[in-house]
DNA sequence: GTTAGCACTCAGGGAAAGCGAGTGCTAACA
DNA sequence: TGTTAGCACTCGCTTTCCCTGAGTGCTAAC
C-alpha cells in the first residue's frame, strides 16, 4: 500500500513532535498544532492506517501513538528535510577546531569533544588504520655514548619512535650502517604487507649485531601492528543520562559500561564501507550488537587521505533527532576532510 | 571528652555496617551482629552519646543511625584497619600491568582502566609535569629534500617529533647547522626555565634562516608548554552509578559531566603536596569544589624519578569503602613506581 | 552501669479512588 | 465517499489513606 501525501505528513508531523517532547501524540495535538484543517476524528482514522502498516504503534489503548522502528527509517529514508546549522553553532564549531597540533590523535580526540559538547549525543571517533600507508624512512639517532633513538616515518606523516639504551657502547657509523640496512628493507612497502617473517628473517641476518638490533627490530614490529589498528575516541557518556529513555539506571549504567569498552564499539564501526565520505544511520535493532538495540547510531566517515579513512560516531536513543544529528556530523565531518586536506596537502608548515 | 574503647568499637561497626549496606544502621543489629554481649539498650545510649559528640546522625526519628562527615573522618584517622588484598587480585593486577610499551601516557591510561576494573571506583591519573626535565637532545632529520623531521628528547626520555614541509630544497648540512646552534642554546636546561623570550631572541639572531627556523622554534615552544603541563585520564564514569548515593539521575549526570572536565578535576589533584609518596584522603566536603562536595576522593602519588611525580586517585561516594579503597590504591601506586625504576633505571631495553 | 518494657514516631508500601488524555465506533453531514 | 461531531470506554498516573514495622527515647527495675 503506497501512502499518500496526507498520511505522510501525518506520520512526519507525529515523529517529529515524539521526537521533541518523548510523548506519545495524540490526534487532537496534531489537528491543533499543525494547520492541516482537518479534525481529530480524521486524524484518528489515518492513524489507526499508519498502525496498521506498521509505521506507529500504541502504548496502550488510552495513549497516542508512538513511531516504530519501521516508522523512524521510513522518516530518515523520505521524510526528513534538511536542517541547517546555526551560524553561530558553525562558529562555534570552527572556533573550537583551531588547533595547534597536527597530531591526528589529538584532533580527533578534540573534535570528539566538541561534537559531544555542540551535539548532546554521546560521540564516539575512530582514527584511521593506516595500513596501506609505507614506510618512508627509518632513522636512528644518537643520543649519547649509551643510547640512541629509533624513528620511523610514514608517507601518511605518522611519526613514531623509541628510545633504547644499549649494553655496551656505541657510535654513529653503526649507527648508520644499521638503518641503512632496515631502510633497504623496509622502506616504501605497504605496513600491512610487512610481516612478522619478514622481520625474523632480518633478526636472523645479523647475529653480530643481535643485541643492539633485535630490539629496534621488535620496536618495528610494534609499531607496523600499531599503525595497522586504529584507535577510538569516545566523549559524553553522560549525556545518554538526559534521556528519558535511560531513566532505568541500571539500564543506562550497563549502557555506559559497554560504550567504555573500546573493542565493542570499535567492532560496530568497522562495519561501515570505507572509501566513501557518507552518513549512514543505524536505529535501533538494525544494530548487529544487542547493547545497541535500544539506541541509533549515526556514522559518518571522513578523509585523512586517499588510503587512510576515518569515521565519527553519534549515539543517542531511537528517539533522536535524526535531522539535527546528520546535518550535525556531515558538517563536523567534512570540516575534519578539510583539515587534514590543509595539514597534509596545503604546502609548506 | 575522649570516646572510650567501646564507643570506639561501636563506631567502626556502625560505619563498616553503614558502608557495606547503605542503610541506616540500628541498635538491635549491632548488639546480635556483634558479640560485645551488650543489650541493644546499652548500645542505644552509647549511639545517644556519638551523636551529641557529632560522629553519627539520624536521617530520621524512627530510623537507625548514620555516620557523619567527621564520623568518618575519625574512622579513617583512628578506626580503621588494614586491608590485605587478595593474592588473586594482586595477580590480576600485574597480569593487567604487563604492558609492552614505555610510553608513560599509555601505562598510565591502561593502569586507569585496570584500577577501574578492579576497584569498580571512577579512578582518575594524571601524569606528571616535566617542568624540571632537561632537553637532552634536539636532532633535526632529513625525510627528503621537501621535509624533514625535529625531534627533542628529555632526560626523562620523553620524546616529541613533528615534521616540517620546507618551501625550497633542503640538505643535510643546514639541518647541522641549525641543531648545532639549537643544542647549544637550549639543551641542558630545565624545561621550566625556557622561556619565550629565549625562544624569540633565536628567531631573531638567524633572520637568513627564518623560513624554516620559525617553525622549528615554535615547534620547540609547543613542546616546551606541553611538558609542563600534566595529561589527565578518567575511566569507570559508569562506576558511580553503582551507588545507591547517585540513585537521582541529575545528580549523576552532572557529577558525571564534571568528571569528563579534565580541567576542574585536574584543579583539584593539583593540591596534592608533590614529591613524597603518600595517600591522602578527602571525604566529602573538605572537597574545595561544589561538585565534590558529595563524594570521596582517596589520591596517591606516584614516582617517575626523582623530578616528576604523578598522582592516581579513587572517586566514590562518601560511604565508600575507605579500607579496601586506601590499600588498593596503595598497591597501584607502588607497582607503578616500581614499573618506571624498572624502565628508567633498569639497565639496557 | 545495664537491661527489660513500653509508648511513640515516621518512612515506605499497597490498595482504592478519581482524573484526564486519548481512543474507536457510530451516525450524521457535505 | 470522505469528513466530522458525539459519546462511551479504556487505562495509566496521581493522590489519598491506612497499615506495618523498624527503630527510638524514656522509665523503672536489676
Amino acid at each position: 500500500m503506497e501512502l499518500g501525501d496526507r498520511k505522510k505528513k501525518i506520520l512526519q508531523l507525529i515523529i517529529e513532535s515524539y521526537i521533541e517532547t518523548a510523548e506519545p501524540v495524540g490526534s487532537r495535538y496534531i489537528a491543533k498544532k499543525n494547520d492541516l484543517s482537518l479534525s481529530p476524528a480524521t486524524i484518528r482514522n489515518e492513524m489507526a492506517d499508519l498502525e496498521e502498516m506498521g509505521y506507529l504503534e500504541q502504548p496502550h489503548t488510552s495513549a497516542g501513538r508512538v513511531p516504530s522502528q519501521a516508522g523512524y527509517r521510513f522518516y530518515v529514508d523520505q521524510l526528513m528535510e534538511r536542517y541547517f546549522m546555526t551560524m553561530a553553532d558553525m562558529e562555534r564549531v570552527n572556533q573550537a577546531l583551531k588547533l595547534q597540533t597536527e597530531e591526528i590523535d589529538k584532533i580527533i580526540s578534540r573534535v570528539c569533544q566538541v561534537m559531544s559538547d555542540v551535539t548532546d549525543f554521546t560521540t564516539v571517533a575512530v582514527t584511521p588504520k593506516h595500513d596501506k600507508s609505507r614506510i618512508k624512512k627509518l632513522d636512528l639517532v644518537m643520543i649519547d655514548a649509551h643510547s640512541f633513538l629509533a624513528v620511523i616515518v610514514t608517507d601518511s606523516a605518522v611519526v613514531k619512535n623509541k628510545l633504547f639504551r644499549t649494553s655496551g657502547t656505541i657510535d654513529e657509523r653503526t649507527l648508520k650502517l644499521f638503518s641503512g640496512i632496515l631502510n633497504q628493507t623496509l622502506a616504501n612497502i605497504s605496513i600491512g604487507s610487512i610481516t612478522f617473517d619478514m622481520i625474523n628473517s632480518l633478526k636472523k641476518a645479523m647475529p653480530e649485531y643481535a643485541n643492539e638490533l633485535v630490539p629496534v627490530l621488535n620496536f618495528v614490529h610494534e609499531v607496523v601492528t600499531q599503525l595497522d589498528q586504529s584507535n577510538l575516541y569516545m566523549r559524553g557518556a553522560n549525556n545518554i543520562l538526559k534521556y528519558p529513555e535511560f531513566a532505568d539506571l541500571d539500564k543506562a549504567r550497563s549502557f555506559i559500561e559497554f560504550l567504555e569498552d573500546g573493542e565493542a564499539v570499535g567492532e560496530i564501526i568497522k562495519s561501515v564501507p570505507e572509501g566513501v565520505e557518507q552518513t549512514s544511520i543505524i536505529i535501533g535493532s538494525e544494530n548487529k550488537n544487542p547493547h545497541m538495540q535500544g539506541s541509533s547510531l549515526i556514522l559518518r566517515t571522513y578523509k585523512i587521505d586517499d588510503s587512510a579513512y576515518g569515521c565519527l560516531g553519534l549515539i543517542g536513543p531511537i528517539r533522536m533527532d535524526y535531522r539535527k544529528a546528520v546535518s550535525d556530523i556531515e558538517y563536523f565531518g567534512s570540516r575534519l576532510s578539510q583539515l587534514f586536506e590543509e595539514i597534509f596537502h596545503g604546502g609548506e608548515s
